[in-house]
DNA sequence: TTGTAGGCGTTATCAG
DNA sequence: CTGATAACGCCTACAA
């Protein structure tokens, strides 16, 4: 493997000469930029991405925190992140964390000045110590779909989203909606979400009452949201209309609806949340978040913070919107 | 940040023991071992990765070439590569590969002792040239859903499953079995797929003809495929049965379907490809293709070649398995 | 078992 | 405009 040094004497220059040529420095004159070029190129030369990200301090590099590749979602995040990045020269390396107790280890190691240029959380919320410390350094972070007030992030605007699916159940007559929600956070479960903020809201606002048993947190499966409407349907006053907190598990309670011949949405009506490729051709009434948009904003946001260390944290929320297809319909009777 | 000077300073020991304590050589009292972690600890010391790979050449790092972040299947390769990789101390960087253009220069970067210490390629050949001066260096590569003969590879059996899901329709009765597929590689949309091979060789091996227009390869969308049936349909002898290159479009022909008001099975057979998580929940009948085994198996390959180079290519080529669901009965009459 | 010195490939600084 | 030279932080002989 040819080095810089190779290429300088090869095109007869110095050292630095070579170097300033081969980076583009006004401060070199054509026909020795010329020269390194074309010894460049004769060498085959290529500058070693280490040594020069250990030279310069800067590896040109952002981390990603995901908690798994399990869910679609992050595949259109990844895709609006891409988008951003596209035009610029940077490499993402991402990591997973899948079991809590990595995710200490994990956050130190990345969010360290060194290993990369900034680092991206997506759906993980960062420990207080950790924040503290990024805090002081002003290392570059943005954290996706998770708030902190002293860092910057993007989100979308879940409690409104939710508010918005119950208010359309209602405006279609529905008096007992209920809720199978997911976990926000995989490693907050205990929480309420933020979905489940809405809905209570929205619940209360038109002066409904929050029945017991109709809010069912579970795993983000369809399987999970399956059993679920097993229990809610089993309940002495059963709803006629739930809302979800993912399309996948709106898929599960059509599939279950559709397994105890309930008609959708003539018996039951189902609501989605995010909006899936899949919902279009399943003809879910959803809520569509713009995941892709989160993606490109949040890196948009690393990039811009990379450059101009931030003074305070910007906080973005993006709006979602209920998507009407045919899941939802007035309530039997 | 504290560099492993100040760590040798504060333990009282020379930099070269404060190195051998830090990465666990046996070549070390106790005592003294015990005194540098203790500072290290005390400092807050946190080893540069960059300094290291720089010094060690060698990175920690595999790059994975993706041609985008559209596809869920992707999510699935991912996840299973995820698993070969968690018990190892590596990192991976993702880089998308959405232009032809690039392709080339972004080879030559990745591809290049110093970056990376190995790359994974998937659902992209290399170029003749690539693959030129990558057997030359013995640069660890393997390719997924790709193949070469002088590179390593997984893949899973195309032409077979394909055969299988085309055999599983003459059993159920079917003569006019048509198919919607998609291109294998983006990037060298002209080769016939391997499952289009399967596809004519079964239907060969029937002694049915292949019916002109029945093979369409459309792009990788639910609409495209439902533009095809659309087509295939408005044919002097429609087909009965079709097979499609994907989950994908095999739901774009399912909707299609369902708005001209055909029933699925009993007027129309349709089978899928490659059986994401949505396929059973759809009730599709589809084939099952390994795709987070085939993560895991690439990557493994990897790794083990990371270590001892390899002598010669390991081919792997994983089975697909039919599932049969409710989207494909007799035919009609 | 421990300390010292050399080197990894670049970039940046500073005279010329 | 150009050429030496000093970092950058770590690892690894080699010598003690």
């Amino acid at each position: 493997m040819a080095t810089i040094k190779d290429v300088a004497r090869e095109a007869g220059v110095g050292l630095g000469t070579a170097s300033r040529a081969l980076n583009g420095s006004p401060d070199v004159s054509p026909s020795t930029r010329a020269r390194v070029l074309a010894a460049a190129a004769a060498l085959g030369y290529q500058r070693s991405a280490i040594a020069r990200a250990f030279s310069r301090r800067r590896t040109n590099t952002l981390e990603i925190l995901i908690p798994s590749f399990r869910h679609y979602l992050m595949m259109e995040i990844l895709r609006g992140m891409e988008a951003a990045l596209e035009p610029t020269g940077y490499s993402i390396v991402i990591r997973t964390i899948e079991q809590l107790a990595e995710r200490d280890r994990v956050f130190a190691a990345c969010c360290t000045r060194g290993r990369a240029d900034g680092v991206l959380l997506i759906g993980i919320t960062p420990t207080e110590e950790l924040v503290e410390r990024l805090t002081g350094d002003a290392f570059p972070i943005v954290l996706l779909e998770a708030a902190h007030p002293l860092l910057s992030s993007v989100t979308a605007d879940h409690e409104a989203a939710m508010a918005g699916a119950v208010r359309h159940c209602i405006e279609l007559g529905h008096r007992r909606i209920a809720l199978v929600d997911r976990y926000d956070d995989p490693f907050t479960p205990q929480q309420p979400g933020r979905r489940q903020g809405g809905y209570r809201q929205e619940l209360a606002a038109a002066g409904l009452e929050l029945l017991p048993g109709y809010e069912q947190v579970t795993e983000f499966t369809p399987d999970a949201a399956a059993a679920a409407l097993d229990t809610l349907l089993s309940l002495p006053v059963p709803p006629t209309a739930i809302l979800s907190g993912s399309d996948l598990q709106a898929l599960g309670l059509l599939d279950a609806a559709r397994r105890r011949s309930l008609r959708v949405p003539e018996d039951l009506s189902i609501v989605g949340y995010t909006d899936i490729d899949l919902a279009r051709y399943l003809g879910l009434t959803t809520v569509r978040v713009p995941m892709r948009e989160i993606g490109r904003q949040g890196m948009q946001m690393l990039l811009t913070a990379l450059d101009q260390p931030e003074d305070s944290p910007t906080r973005v929320q993006l709006a979602s919107e209920l998507v009407v297809r045919g899941t939802c319909g007035p309530p039997p009777g």
